[in-house]
DNA sequence: ATTCGCAATAATATATGATATTTTAAATAT
DNA sequence: ATATTTAAAATATCATATATTATTGCGAAT
């Protein structure tokens, strides 16, 4: 079906994106073309192709004739993220909520159910399950938005997602049960087309989360 | 001072994108390495880390295996888009004028003078400064927010601005009269610290350059 | 002795042209 | 008309050459 992960191009873009928000690659680090060259076996042209869209999307720092960084942290920068990312989903989901049809209904549910899952596995002490948890993380708060009618807010929004995200899981731990009834009071506001409660919880779920990451970096 | 114009591919990243943003390159329009090579006298690895770029920026599109295209434009988009900068520039707006010290408004006065100069000059019929009025019109809109601290939002509304001003420029006629009255009564909105007329005139501001635009394309 | 400035060298980034794949189109056969 | 084959065009990738930056070592001045 999709054929993306054919080139060399776009399978190293996506490793490397994800080596950054994982923090395999830690933040402030040189990029030095000839190491990323053997770890990510491609050319130096593949490579200067896939940091120049990581640069623009700002995962990377290019420093004109000095070379690729990867994009460093600060406490000031994730209060920005976050503030930014309440601005975006907040407004997105508002139309959504407005907007959602049976499809969109049907895919929340489906999203819902297939995170909270997952939840209850972690909040049980399996914590293997981290990745999965993060994916069905972002298809939740995907979903909730998905019926906003707008592409560009849609990926305008992934990209801040991604970023706080990467703050994330800059620190060990999570905030687990809190999250997760958080994921469950957006869910029912939602089918219930509350936008305001709706609106209200998700703001309140990223400061927490901001102020989480804040305290544990 | 800023060496970015010594690189080539930072040189021709910008001559490409303005040529896209002013519609030099015709929307949905092939971007072939070969023909840009001649036009733009680079290599074709110089282009496409250039093309890359543009593509994560949303003015161009990269189709695997099949090449760029320059992206193209729908009423739906330019929609989106304004919404989008209503969003971004109105929460902007807010926080800046909450936060401008005197400096703010000492850019602020000169960034209107400017703006203004220029506006007096095309509503007499010297349409030569076209480019000069645009470049003003940004800078004012730029120091607006200015004071946002957000380093993040402030890059965001950068492409997103430019983005709707490359619809503005697919039509042929602007405004005139009518914007620069709303110029100056955000100016005087933003020095009186009035955040709800200030934003509330962005917003008109925005809403009927969409709709001027809308019925002209 | 230590710091500073300069030159030579090494390391690295940028840019190019060449090669291998893939897609598009044109032509032929079914 | 549709499917298949063939030829041409275009893209993706690589290896290499050029330009720039960073490092090291040396000697002069404080």
């Amino acid at each position: 079906m999709t054929r993306a992960i054919n080139t060399v191009g776009s399978s190293t873009y996506e490793r490397i994106k994800k080596d950054i928000i994982f923090g395999k690659l830690a933040p402030g680090s040189k990029l030095k073309l000839d190491g990323l060259k053997q770890q990510y076996e491609a050319s130096v042209s593949t490579l200067r192709e896939t940091l120049n869209r990581l640069s623009s999307d700002g995962f990377v720092e290019a420093a004109e004739q000095r070379g690729f960084f990867v994009r460093s942290v600060s406490k000031e920068d994730l209060t920005e993220i976050a503030n930014l990312r309440i601005l975006l989903e907040c407004s997105a989901l508002k139309t959504s909520i407005e907007n959602g049809d049976a499809d969109w209904e049907g895919n929340l549910v489906a999203a819902h159910h297939k995170l909270r899952l997952t939840e209850e596995k972690m909040l049980s002490g399996d914590t293997s399950q981290k990745e999965l948890w993060k994916r069905y993380d972002w298809e939740f708060h995907k979903t909730l938005i998905e019926a906003c009618n707008s592409q560009n807010l849609m990926s305008l929004h992934a990209i801040i997602y991604d970023k706080y995200l990467r703050y994330q899981m800059l620190v060990i731990t999570d905030r687990g049960e809190a999250a997760a009834k958080e994921h469950k009071q957006m869910f029912d506001a939602a089918l219930a087309r509350d936008v305001d409660a709706a609106t209200k919880i998700l703001e309140i779920h990223i400061r927490k989360g901001l102020e989480h990451t804040l305290a544990n970096m």
